[in-house]
DNA sequence: ATCTTGCTACTAGAATTCCCGTAATAAGGA
DNA sequence: TCCTTATTACGGGAATTCTAGTAGCAAGAT
């Protein structure tokens, strides 16, 4: 089961994992913004390994690393906390906040906008759940 | 500064600060999900005292707490973490998942695609920054 | 065979987080 | 006055997080 939340450090290589798709620890490293020592990123991968969210495979003579929560389900999970505590449960403010903040530009907010209207267009005849 | 992110609990209080725009020890220690020692409370209020998150006002012989840090600007920042960490730098994504999650219903829907025309609108004419 | 290099496993210390108990204090009632 | 009650200040222990060092091992080069 994924945590409610990851770590800070937790989730910088987790991010990278998504990103790459996989990754090993000299990867990893590479990519972080802060510059760590080898042996600590080997350290935070083993923690995520323990804790059940990262498997690893033998490359060579070194571990390759594979995220084993995907990103959109810890996605959904952080959003859903984020709703809950800092946007007072509603979805609505979160988005009201996403779309009036600078950060998104006119053509995502015209892909957004049809996304909201394939949306409503399915909602309205399929309602199965 | 407010921090980059909040522990999570000290989320849960802020939450309940934002909620009811101030609050003492017992109105937190009341609202929080957990059951919590009183001294407890007050010690996490302590710490995000001591970290310049909230302040504290004298009343009668109890303090009230106020947040310093309003939730618009939590909110901004935790989105920006969240955008950049598990949703790969794009806004859009995050609200793909938003939209096609369960959790929010069709008037949000509306609303939400009022909200993007309304900025569309008023983008392609007051171009400052 | 020996040396160097690139890894991992293990250990560990400092800082932070999380939780709560005790002591002190002041107010209000008996 | 004396006792009870509500509160805060302070201290601290357990767990977790964050960082990194040391030892050990295996592969490849010389």
């Amino acid at each position: 089961m994924p945590p409610d939340t990851f770590t800070p450090r937790e989730l910088d290589v987790m991010s990278i994992l998504w990103d790459l798709n996989s990754a090993t620890v000299a990867e990893v490293q590479e990519r972080l913004g802060d510059p760590l020592a080898y042996t600590t990123v080997l350290s935070v991968l083993r923690t995520l390994r323990e804790k059940g969210y990262v498997r690893h495979e033998v490359e060579g003579r070194a571990y390759r690393y594979y995220a084993l929560v995907d990103w959109p389900a810890a996605g959904r999970r952080e959003l859903r906390r984020l709703v809950k505590k800092v946007f007072k449960g509603s979805p609505e403010l979160l988005l009201v906040q996403l779309v009036s903040d600078r950060g998104i530009d006119e053509r995502e907010l015209r892909r957004l906008r049809q996304l909201v209207d394939e949306r409503l267009g399915e909602g309205s005849e399929g309602e199965e759940d």
